[in-house]
DNA sequence: CTGAAAGCGCTTACAG
DNA sequence: CTGAAAGCGCTTACAG
């Protein structure tokens, strides 16, 4: 080994406390700050462990104390704004509270979604923050003691704690807004309508109709899918009717890039022609002209609220179930207009 | 315990063996596929396992075997669709290849970047990826024994591996397609310079002036942060000058949004009386109206390309370092179009 | 073909 | 105040 060269290996606690003159036992407790050591010993425990670049083994330290200090992370498109967002709230938060994030993409399968958890079991993560696309990961992780919070979406209601968004309200209120303005052909362009997001959103569009006393036409109901080229298609099938809707109501920010789309396609020039709001507000919707309506629900924050429930879980195993429910706000930009004169 | 109720703890191979009344070794033997076992008894102990719910503890084997399946991935800013795109096309690949991904938001700080590696060793995790924002991290890996491959920007030139965008002949690309429409007050508006990426796209957008025999002018070029807002204003005060620039070449997708913005704010039509050319398309440059011309980075690609080269360099140690070169092309929209009359 | 033993790198009661 | 010993949950030469 050349001068300056380091050991191939890495230092342990064993060299570490032989460097230093001491036993394992002392080198640990220096290191860790647990126990007694005599001041001047513990000092110099640190400066060798300083000098020789150890490191403490955290998988070591874990199988011992039987307790971990990473968190899983499963979600369903980091290409997707909201779900990137919600990382990044999640990974700041879990940074604060020391713990290490172990992220997986399931791409929205259920299979994927499973094995990752299955990885996350093998791995003894603290926790996990799931953002579900089936009902059977929350019951999986808890056969297997791991606790588990559902995110934005919830499949098992009750059985496990959720960090949700108010959706029925804040789509309620979308669709008043456009009832307000004059509108009865309401569209709600949306995924699915089994999920909880989906059903709620639903719930609220319609709760809007059932308020104003303005009965609602099944047919302006479509649900689109996942895939943005799809959702274009069933968009351009909706607009070319004999009477189209005069608003659209996108259940979420990939369905209203979809609207968008067709709606330039078709020539439907928002939003004289057409009044658009969507549910997700994502960086596009502020630099299109017009600027578009839309329900701003925070993923940051939802991220940052999913992690302290999860930390309170880890600590508080037995504590009662909880469902947090945040709320989303409409900001109003430039796309929703009264409907065109006799089109309403 | 009533009946139905699952033990607190969970199973270990210990209790495996002993329910299927063999010893651990056997039982380990089993469960891996590694060694001999008598079939019967290898599928007996499978049996019992599956019947436990027996998840083996992958951090315990891993420390056993002094190799882990885990990578840390070190990015800059998760909101941000560049990193985001990168950590999925990562977390796909990882996930293909059987690995788990740590993952850490660094938002740009060189200290948060430090501390998350030190996390990353601390899991004796098998590798790292990292949009590097200093030099002392890969220098810091190194010296830890794990392989580290740089990705989109490179710190530590020739000292390990790098995953880079040629930065330098899509710039000029960009460049050149703005000289070729008659533009020759084109401003560069780019975070900063000293990074491999900065640097390397005003090497680029400067080849591209020598290659056309066109003087360039230095105040054209101005540096204008990581911040949308601090860019925005800086945008303002180029666009607000006595001859300002016909056509911006924004070196990133969030100065992109700032020009676009200034732009609209300052009634500067776009390409009518300034062209836009960014690096980095992202989702609402095809969205807005014109579309916005720009330099398709593919970070998903990029991210596959990391994880393998990450791979090989975990299999290899001591093979040579390498560099690999994405290229990356420029999509047309119509952003562009010739300088006004009399204001070239 | 199987099992007893050692050991990966830690921490922590416990004895002194 | 310190150290020897045990043990977290695994795997793997090695002896039989």
């Amino acid at each position: 080994m050349k001068s300056g060269d380091r050991p191939a290996r890495r230092a342990t606690i064993k060299e570490v406390a032989e460097t230093a003159g001491v036993s394992r036992s002392t080198a640990s407790r220096a290191l860790t700050g647990h126990g007694y050591v005599a001041p001047q010993v513990r000092d110099r425990v640190r400066d060798v462990a300083r000098s020789l670049g150890y490191v403490p083994d955290a998988t070591a330290r874990h199988l011992r104390q039987q307790a971990s200090r990473s968190i899983g992370v499963l979600v369903s498109d980091l290409s997707n704004p909201f779900y990137a967002g919600l990382a990044a709230g999640i990974s700041a938060q879990a940074r604060k509270r020391q713990y290490t994030m172990m992220l997986a993409d399931d791409g929205g399968s259920p299979e994927v979604e499973v094995e990752a958890a299955e990885q996350f079991v093998a791995l003894r993560v603290a926790g996990v923050l799931v953002t579900p696309v089936s009902a059977e990961i929350s019951t999986y992780l808890a056969r297997q003691h791991i606790p588990v919070v559902e995110v934005d979406r919830r499949f098992s209601a009750g059985a496990c704690d959720a960090v949700l968004v108010d959706n029925q309200t804040a789509a309620q209120s979308a669709t008043r807004e456009l009832l307000d303005l004059g509108h009865r052909r309401i569209a709600l362009v949306i995924d699915e309508m089994h999920w909880t997001t989906g059903r709620d959103r639903l719930a609220g569009y319609q709760a809007a109709f059932a308020a104003a006393g303005v009965p609602f036409d099944d047919s302006m109901v479509v649900s689109a899918g996942w895939d943005v080229d799809a959702a274009r298609i069933a968009v351009h099938k909706l607009l070319g009717q004999p009477r189209p809707p005069t608003a659209v109501f996108a259940a979420n920010n990939v369905l209203a890039e979809a609207v968008w789309r067709a709606a330039a396609e078709l020539n439907f020039a928002i939003p004289q022609r057409l009044s658009l709001v969507a549910f997700d507000d994502v960086a596009w919707m502020s630099l299109v002209t017009p600027g578009v309506t839309a329900i701003a629900q925070d993923p940051v924050a939802l991220g940052e609220a999913a992690i302290s429930q999860l930390v309170e879980r880890i600590q508080a195993p037995l504590s009662p179930v909880r469902t947090v429910l945040l709320s989303a706000s409409l900001v109003s930009r430039g796309s929703t207009a009264p409907p065109p004169r006799g089109r309403r």
